[in-house]
DNA sequence: TAAAATAGCGTACACGTGTACGCTTAAACT
DNA sequence: AGTTTAAGCGTACACGTGTACGCTATTTTA
C-alpha cells in the first residue's frame, strides 16, 4: 500500500502536465500542441501518453484547472496585500500584472481557451473566471455595503477590464508603456467602482422612501 | 483591357474567402482550417489555392479586413440609428447585439485571433479594435464635451466591456437571458459613463482654478 | 513465492497535410 | 496571326499525426 508505483505514476503524470505548459507560448496554443510533441517533450513514448489521459482535451481540462487555482492563489495573495492597507483597486491590479510577468502561458491559455474551440474548455474557463468574479463580488458588496446585483455588475466589469489589460500587457515588453496601461487601468476601475457606487445608493433611496 | 481574366480571377478569389468565411464556427477555429478544406469548399485543386494566396495566412488577414470593415459597417449603423434619437448607450448595445446574432462567425474570427498565435493577426486585429475605439473616443469627446485623455479610457473601456458582452453572447441561446446580458451591459456602460464625466469635470475645475 | 496488474516502449498503419512540378486551355498582348 | 501569360488541374512526395497491438520489466496482490 505503500505505493511506489502509484507515486512514480504521479510524478511523470506532473512530467507531462508541466511538458505542455512549457510549451504553450505567444507563438503556440494548447490546441496547436499535439500528443507526440508533448509526449516527447516528457521523455516519453507517444503511446505512453494514454496511461495518464485518454486525450489531448483532457490534459488540457487539467492545465485548465491548474490556471483557476493559480488564479485563486493570486486572489488570497492580494486579499493579504490590501489587509496591509493600501488602496484595493491599485493593489488588485498591480498584483494582477505581476501574474502576467510571471505566469504569462498560464494567463494565455486562459485567454485562448475563453474564445477557443471546444465547447468543454470554454465552459471550463468561464466556471474559473465566474469564481474570480463572485468572489470579487462577495468582497465588493461587503467592503462597499453594495447593493446585490449592483456588486455583481461591478465586479463582472472590472475582471472584464482587469483581463482585457491583462492580455494586452502580454504584448507590452516595455515597462513604461506596462505601467501607463497599469494606471489607465486603474482609473478605468474607479469610473466602475463610481457608478456602482451611485447606483447602489439610488436603489437603497427608492426602497426607504416606501 | 477589358478583364474578363482579372473578373474571373476575383470571382474565384470571393470563392476562396467566402469558403472559409463559411467554415468558421463555434467549434472551428481559422488556424485549425486547411488549405486542402478551405480550397475544396471553393470547389477548387487544393494547388490552385496559390493563384490566389501566398499562405493561409494571406487569406487570415484578409478575412480580418472584411471583419473591420464589417465593424464599422456597424458603428455608422449605429451612428444613424442614433441621429433619430434615443439613448447612445442603448443604440450601440443593441446593434451590436444584432451584428453577432448576424454575423457569429465574423466576430468570432476577431475575438480568436486577438489572442491567437500569429503576431501579424494579432496586430491586425487589435488596428481594427483600435479604430473602432478610437472613433468612439471622437464622439464622446465631442458629444459629452470630455476631456482628452478621459474620453480615450471611457471608450477603451467601454469597447472592452461591449466586446465581451458579445463574447458572451455567443454562447447564449436563449433570448430573454440575451436581453439580459443586453440590460448588464448597458448598466455598466453607464457606470463608466458616470465615472468618466465626474472625471473629466474635476480635471477641469483644476484648470480653472489656476 | 506464484500470479496478476500495469507503466512504458517500439513497431506499424492509415490518414491528412503543404507544396513542387508539369500540363492544359483560354485570355492578353504584340 | 503568332506568341506570351496565367488560372486551374492532377500527380506525387515527404512529413507529422493519432492510435492499435503486442512486448518487457517491475510492482502489487493473493
Amino acid at each position: 500500500m505503500s505505493g511506489v508505483r502509484a507515486q512514480q505514476k504521479e510524478k511523470t503524470r506532473r512530467l507531462l502536465i508541466d511538458a505542455a505548459l512549457k510549451q504553450l507560448s505567444a507563438e503556440r496554443s494548447f490546441s496547436s500542441l499535439s500528443l507526440r510533441e508533448v509526449a516527447k517533450e516528457a521523455g516519453l513514448a507517444p503511446t505512453s501518453f494514454y496511461r495518464h489521459f485518454s486525450d489531448m482535451d483532457e490534459l488540457g481540462l487539467t492545465l485548465v484547472d491548474e490556471a483557476g487555482l493559480t488564479l485563486r492563489q493570486l486572489m488570497r495573495q492580494a486579499r493579504q496585500r490590501i489587509a496591509k492597507g493600501g488602496s484595493v483597486i491599485q493593489i488588485s491590479v498591480a498584483t494582477f500584472m505581476e501574474l502576467i510577468e510571471s505566469n504569462g502561458n498560464v494567463f494565455r491559455l486562459l485567454l485562448r481557451e475563453r474564445s477557443g474551440t471546444s465547447a468543454a474548455f470554454r465552459a471550463a474557463v468561464i466556471r474559473e473566471i465566474r469564481y474570480f468574479t463572485m468572489e470579487l463580488c462577495d468582497y465588493l458588496q461587503q467592503a462597499n455595503d453594495l447593493e446585490g446585483e449592483v456588486a455583481y455588475m461591478q465586479a463582472n466589469a472590472a475582471v472584464t477590464i482587469v483581463f482585457s489589460a491583462g492580455s494586452d500587457a502580454l504584448d507590452i515588453d516595455d515597462k513604461a508603456e506596462r505601467d501607463e496601461l497599469s494606471k489607465q487601468t486603474i482609473q478605468q476601475l474607479r469610473f466602475i467602482a463610481r457608478g456602482a457606487a451611485e447606483l447602489s445608493d439610488r436603489r437603497k433611496a427608492v426602497r426607504k422612501r416606501k
